[in-house]
DNA sequence: GCTGGACTTGACGTCGGTGTCAAGGCATAC
DNA sequence: GTATGCCTTGACACCGACGTCAAGTCCAGC
């Protein structure tokens, strides 16, 4: 099949396969004409690269996942050097978790508490200002909470 | 305080200073000699978007923040569109949080389905293969991971 | 006066995975 | 012949938050 058949099968775009054959992943028999050929092992690979994408892998995290199965594995993770990638990949998962979690517990918390004095802003609120001051004091911007780094 | 000492107080270069002012977030006096001139409120206000920004913020997200501040309010969440952003980017966190936790699954399962079959691919291969083994034991399975990164 | 550091504006580079345009070759259908 | 459509290579655009370089200005110290 050529190209255009074999990025609608493998649900990507041309431009998306040659960007993977200029960086080393795919490669192409060409016909007479100069258009690429590709077969059904081919298209596996593509969709290896693409759901792995889909996952959150960088492009040349799927290396070693290519070359697994072009070396005639039935799967792209049954080599070591997948196994590999999958683990550190794993590990910058739980560690981005871990960060985003604490992330959601800092918006919860001030959420939390700006909606305990919501009403202090949202009065009457209605076009020139995000929030003008209805308080009449807090004219020094001294005496506030320092960093809340 | 000019530029240089801005940045060393916030924690930030000084191209950082002048894109967010090159974006409206931040505004400064010009001294007589053409340089910018802050105060400790616009300290404030660069540790505000800073802050938000490590969290994960856009910076286009801060805005609110800053105008919050700049109108006077004791912390940039003060206002309701401030706490708007907080509901949006809690809402995106929360929704990235579940994504991921389906990929970390999703690893989780595919390492403890490639460890089973490990040996599949630890026969014979040496060298021009991606799947070489290092070594003829490594016996341990699902009890710790190493993670050398 | 001279050196050096901090400042100014302007502009290009970065990273990754594409989108998109340009200009042309080739093949099938009418 | 020509219209249509797929293919080719090449190259620029994009997003975001800067890094970094260039060339010039300003000021304090010696």
């Amino acid at each position: 099949m050529r190209i255009g058949e074999l990025a609608r099968k493998a649900g990507t775009s041309t431009r998306s396969l040659r960007y993977y054959e200029e960086h080393g992943l795919l490669s192409a028999r060409r016909s007479a004409n100069g258009h690429r050929e590709y077969d059904e092992a081919d298209l596996r690979l593509v969709r290896e690269i693409r759901g792995l994408l889909t996952i959150g892998f960088a492009l040349e995290e799927t290396r070693p996942f290519v070359e697994c199965l072009r070396s005639g594995h039935e799967s792209g993770d049954a080599c070591p050097a997948s196994v590999e990638v999958y683990r550190r990949k794993l590990a910058e998962v739980e560690d981005y978790l871990t960060r985003l979690t604490v992330v959601r517990d800092h918006l919860r918390a001030q959420l939390s508490k700006t909606d305990d004095q919501e009403e202090s802003c949202t009065a009457l609120q209605l076009y020139p200002d995000p929030c003008r001051v209805p308080e009449p004091s807090s004219p020094s911007p001294t005496t506030s909470s320092p960093t809340p780094s």
